[in-house]
DNA sequence: CAAATTTCTATTGTATTCAATTTGTATTTT
DNA sequence: AAAATACAAATTGAATACAATAGAAATTTG
């Protein structure tokens, strides 16, 4: 059984970028190598070589000298990652549309019932995960390898972000509406209708965007001052427009 | 002397870099272990941790159980790449202009000037490396990590592609111009002028394209029906474009 | 003689050993 | 007692040694 040698630095590689995607490794977690080599019974020498790829790939950071460890998600980055999903998903699903062979659009099905079913009987974990996976093959249908890359690191943290609210019960309605989108993106892919595709993107990252602002600008505690009633803007509030926040439209630095 | 084994480290893997892009090492190429282990005096470890690091920025290819070699490419590539190149870079250029720190224009304003001195008086590959420069610049104004990978990506196969005609003597107008944009963009970026910004980006890929296409799909010799003499292609002849070499041609081993 | 199979060699992958750097702790000094 | 230094333990980086795999060469066989 020598061979499962390559086969465990590939469930090693495969276990971390889970781990790392569910936040079971949360962000600045240190990696220990003695520990991992013990674990996946692999020598430091190709766990070493696993941790470069991760690092290329963007799931962690690696320091001279000083370990490795999973990369960073702060409120700099939140911002990065909105500015920037719109325009990249945008594209993948509009080239999605133009390119996806059939066999594709039936993954993408195959996938969305898994996601479907994780929804209602899967953990957190499992939901974000499914997510994922939808996601990943629309890049694998756009199949440009210039956008592959960011499009990945978009997805990792994308996975994360969703963790936090894939958790919380209040998340159910909108996670219905993010299914009832994927289910739009795929018919706007198998006809082949690149507009609609970009556009159910921007609606799919702002739906993504609303539920981020909840958690981290939440409305305050409902203990009035004097009597103040709590306007939660709605999921389907048309002020919010992602146009707003891409790059385009805006000149002036907070 | 013992600290020079991280010096050759780095050293090893921005040669690597430098090679790849100035067509040096051509798409497709293998990377020899030994030989380079011994030309760089490190041990097969590291030396396969570079490699590693060089196929997560899109350097190379690791194939298992085969070497590494130059990532390749082909029209395909070329096809992925003049669609994305135009977003990814007009985000950019539009995120540099809103971010930009004084230093980092006076950094862009140096790197111009060494593109300005490379067309006169240097190399092929001292054009292309100074134009990557320039660029790469721009890149840490926008400071986006979701746009960086990609953008990199695009930069190392820019540079790739702006090889084959670097050399060539019939591009020095267009040089000339894409030197002017160089200027107009950092006025732009100066001003803080996002839209401008992006607008420029889109020119100055527009007028990498129609260099490209002088090449792939250049203009038919001016040769009437009825002398025909009997034309080997010169090598100085557009009809020879180096990305159609670089890309597929390469198929015997010295 | 050609096709298939086996053997051999070169190369890649992994484990182990050794060196160097970091970091925590204890001791000394002011 | 606080700061600084020296020392020790733990962790990371590199080199060597060993195992496996792939491709070529040679042999066998129909």
């Amino acid at each position: 059984m020598q061979d499962s040698a390559k086969q465990r630095k590939s469930e090693l590689f495969t276990h971390l970028k889970t781990s790392i995607m569910t936040l079971e490794l949360h962000p600045g977690a240190d990696l220990d190598e003695s520990k991992l080599s013990q674990a996946f019974a692999l020598s430091r020498t190709p766990l070493r070589e696993v941790f470069r790829q991760l690092a290329g790939d963007g799931y962690v950071d690696l320091r001279e000298n000083r370990g490795a460890r999973v990369s960073e998600m702060s409120h700099t980055t939140l911002r990065d990652f909105f500015l920037a999903a719109p325009m990249i998903y945008g594209a993948v699903l509009q080239l999605a549309a133009q390119n996806a062979q059939p066999a594709q659009v039936a993954a993408l099905k195959s996938a969305q019932e898994v996601f479907r079913g994780a929804l209602q009987t899967g953990s957190a974990a499992d939901r974000a995960m499914a997510n994922n996976r939808f996601h990943e093959i629309t890049g694998e249908m756009a199949g440009n390898i210039y956008l592959m890359p960011s499009f990945h690191r978009l997805l990792i943290d994308h996975a994360r972000i969703g963790m936090t609210f894939y958790q919380n019960q209040q998340s159910a309605e909108a996670l219905i509406k993010a299914s009832q989108q994927h289910d739009a993106i795929i018919a706007a892919i198998q006809a082949g209708d690149a507009e609609t595709a970009g556009q159910l993107a921007h609606d799919h990252w702002n739906l993504s965007r609303h539920q981020i602002e909840r958690f981290v600008m939440p409305a305050g505690l409902d203990v009035p001052l004097g009597r103040l009633t709590r306007s939660d803007p709605d999921i389907s509030d048309p002020n919010i427009s992602a146009a707003d926040h891409s790059a385009t439209a805006r000149t002036t630095p907070e």
